[in-house]
DNA sequence: ATGTCACTTTACAAGTGA
């Protein structure tokens, strides 16, 4: 089985690209965080056209997730208990293929001195809270999606200059962390414990030419999954303006290849 | 060194979020 996590920032501006990546891959689950459009507006024809299903759980403008699978989702949720900005569309989950999906959008935080990063480490607790409620290490759950969090100093390309600053920052670092205590594993950094790989490039100052780089975007799995793990990419070509048609998103995405069933 | 991109609006430029 083969899952795909991406930050499309915008499926209008993304479709084309997010087509080609479906006709590219052939993945069997594509999870989009940043969809950015309700769900009357998503575009589901050009995915059906291509066999696939689409439940998505999105908003105007903000925020916003999806996820697209061969076979039809069983037992879709969106959102999650004591969610403290229910609001915002950031959680949907489904069963696929015997394994339990969740998809993520964190809140982003903006700055450590922002209001929205209070409200980032009141999130995360609320998703810990609920992930180490219903986690049974031993049974298939996948939870991928834009973390807005490097989990170490090896996922970020200067660790002294994003040194406590968001998205690297200590509280919500903890906080990630607390999900591999409810049974969760870090599935790239499990098969690639040395490895320097990013999914996200700031738009500005020529990041991406430069590599300067975070890695975010993330795929955590209970045992069953982490031992059937084959490999993790981050598809690098996707994020280059030549590679498809109109402009690249500011995250690659995440493949990942799993053993299954 | 905040240099981009995508969104929105009593829109035709400017603010916001990332």
């Amino acid at each position: 089985m083969k899952v795909i996590t991406w930050n499309v920032n915008s499926l209008r501006a993304r479709l084309p690209r997010t087509l080609a990546l479906l006709d590219r891959h052939k993945p069997d689950v594509l999870c989009l965080q940043e969809t950015k459009l309700t769900d009357e507006a998503f575009p589901e024809e050009p995915f059906r056209e291509r066999g696939y299903h689409v439940e998505a759980h999105g908003q105007k403008s903000y925020n916003g997730v999806a996820i697209v699978s061969r076979e039809p989702l069983e037992d879709v949720t969106k959102g999650f208990p004591g969610d403290p900005a229910p609001e915002q569309s950031r959680v949907i989950a489904g069963t696929v293929g015997g394994i339990r999906v969740v998809n993520l959008y964190v809140v982003n935080g903006k700055s450590v001195e922002h209001p929205d990063y209070a409200l980032k480490l009141a999130w995360l607790d609320a998703l810990d809270a609920w992930l180490c409620a219903v986690v049974e290490p031993e049974s298939p759950l996948l939870v991928v999606g834009d973390y807005n969090v490097a989990p170490a100093d090896i996922d970020v390309h200067d660790p002294e200059l994003w040194r406590g600053q968001n998205l690297c920052s200590d509280a919500e670092r903890e906080r990630f962390a607390a999900l591999f205590k409810g049974g969760l594993r870090d599935l790239f950094r499990e098969c690639y414990p040395e490895e320097q790989k990013f999914t996200w490039w700031d738009y500005r100052n020529g990041a991406f030419h430069k590599n300067l780089g975070l890695r975010i975007d993330l795929a955590l799995g209970t045992r069953p999954l982490a031992e059937r793990c084959k490999w993790v990419e981050v598809d690098r070509e996707e994020r280059k303006p030549s590679t498809g048609e109109g402009k690249p998103s500011d995250h690659a995405p995440l493949v990942v290849h799993l053993d299954w069933p």
